[in-house]
DNA sequence: ATTTTAAATAGAGTTAACTCAAACACAAAT
DNA sequence: ATTTGTGTTTGAGTTAACTCTATTTAAAAT
């Protein structure tokens, strides 16, 4: 029952290192330790580790994740505050999302130039390409 | 004809620091200087940029995107590495974009328990929601 | 009984990407 | 004529998030 520091790592694709500097910096503060002093994490923690990996994926800094362990080691008084938090995390990723997808349009059209490019052996005849000057006119401006 | 480094930051939101840097930094091989020592920004310029910032929003390093840069500027025998890295960077951006719709249920999920738990006014017993319940248990493992 | 392996702590070092400071240049505005 | 604003360079400083080192400890394998 409970999961080594070095399990946790090949679990998560963590090191321990890094699972020791995340419980350093506060946002692991349930994880417990045998008579030996040997760290022993739970179910739980692993759940902890894998909502830190999704608030990090989203662009939260880790002090920002450990406010918001903090809040949730304050109890009820903070449900608010946490609700607003994921919020606004859904917002934030709503935009990164839209901006990713952005990026797609931008990477497609190049994906397309350079196949035409490679197909003829020269960039300054793959932009002549009719199809792919209408393509890039729908990406506002942006050149190179 | 041709924007100042204010104006340049203006337009892309960068700071002039971080426009002299990504020059030093070889990302802007391309900008011109006038008689008095100005740097005068063209269109391409723009574009290059609008690119720099493409690239980086997809996770690439400077150090990659120079790399990018460097082969641009070595002309047609690079067009192969060219298509390879930007389809490569289309692969890396589809899991992105996977892993973040998977961070976006869990925090729709986290929204709704909280909605619940406000409402109640007490964590523990938003959990015992049915409806929460059978949300929560498409999120694979997970709690916290 | 000894060697290996996995863990612990404290604290130093690294990397990427800025960010700022100091000292100087020059053109436009007052 | 001088102040203001915007630019220049070199080089140092900062921040986040690790990442590593040294030393020690305890359990597991031979």
């Amino acid at each position: 029952m409970g999961y080594s520091i070095g399990q946790v790592a090949k679990k998560t694709g963590l090191t321990t290192h890094t699972l020791r500097y995340y419980e350093k910096e506060g946002l692991l503060p349930f994880v417990r330790k045998n008579s030996a002093g040997l760290r022993i994490y739970s179910e739980s923690d692993i759940g902890w580790l894998d909502m830190i990996e999704c608030l990090k994926g989203v662009g939260m800094p880790l002090k920002s994740i450990k406010q918001y362990i903090d809040w949730y080691r304050e109890g009820d008084s903070t449900l608010q505050q946490r609700l607003d938090m994921f919020k606004q995390q859904k917002e934030n990723l709503e935009k990164q999302m839209a901006v990713l997808s952005k990026h797609m349009a931008k990477i497609n059209y190049k994906i397309n130039l350079y196949t035409e490019a490679v197909k003829l052996g020269s960039f300054e005849q793959a932009l002549e390409n009719k199809e792919l000057q209408k393509e890039k006119k729908k990406l506002s401006h942006f050149a190179a």
